[in-house]
DNA sequence: TATTGTTATACTCTATAACTATA
DNA sequence: TATAGTTATAGAGTATAACAATA
């Protein structure tokens, strides 16, 4: 229903009466992601980077050999979609596909060594970003969202 | 970077290290705000209503004369974009456009009795989905959780 | 017979430019 | 000169169908 930072001009608006949205747990958590992720999204762009790309590379460089399927799985995205995506990323020589060792349709994902120096940076400046987009919350404060959060969606 | 529910078709998929992206608060409240919002999103699709459609009648019905300028600031939708909206929302009769009391370039949204009354009751009926798809956060950690997030977002 | 990866393509959502009527 | 609402259109993201290769 939304997007990203610089979109709607300033104006002066009374007050308008959002309490019908705001006592819910999923607009918060919409209103939430998209407050911190659209920080990260601005900075990760310095690397020619969108969030995607970023949860492919830190996915991979994490997990040497995952195959597109798991990936697809993980980050909900349709196999089709992933296809360019993916192409995209190994020509920049972040990561690369080999065969899979034991099941001859799947590919293995592989970071180079470039792709994951690039995960380890930018994991880190991710990192940072979150504490300063999230500078009103407490360190326990913090843990105590994200285990509630996980609360919900864990399974 | 996501979307909706039926998707990815099972798989028998190993260990997959996700601890980079569980980390971070962006990604879990989007995790969760995904988790919620889908369950929600299936079940207004009986009305005819997408989230988008709903978000705006519960401010249109909350709102009398709020203008669509405002909608657009509020749910970060560009103008444009709201106009296809809010023509197939009056179209069925849910909300009316009125001329603006004070000034001549805008127009008042208002609810209809019909927009009105649905208004009332999917509010009524996604207040109970929320509680069932957070079943397992008591009502306190449920506060809790809106109280922390709204502290990310709200400036 | 089912699954992985892929191509092609349709569909939906989001963004930009420009116009009018009014402030 | 700026803003509200609108039109037209471009661009990005998400979806379905179908195929070859392998399990």
């Amino acid at each position: 229903m939304t997007a990203s930072s610089p979109r709607t001009p300033p104006q002066a608006l009374q007050q308008i009466d959002t309490s019908s949205l705001e006592s819910l747990v999923g607009y918060n958590a919409r209103r939430a992601s998209m407050f911190v992720v659209d920080i990260i999204r601005e900075h990760i762009a310095s690397y020619d980077l969108r969030i995607v790309d970023l949860s492919i590379l830190l996915l991979v460089a994490h997990n040497p050999g995952i195959t597109s399927r798991q990936l697809s799985s993980v980050l909900d995205i349709l196999p089709p979609n992933l296809v360019g995506m993916l192409n995209m990323i190994e020509k920049r020589g972040l990561i690369e596909r080999k065969p899979h060792p034991v099941d001859g349709r799947a590919m293995g994902l592989h970071a180079t060594d470039s792709g994951s120096e690039l995960a380890a940076q930018t994991e880190s400046e991710v990192g940072q970003l979150e504490i300063e987009a999230t500078s009103h919350l407490t360190a326990t404060e913090r843990k105590t969202l994200i285990r509630l959060l996980q609360k919900i969606y864990r399974r």
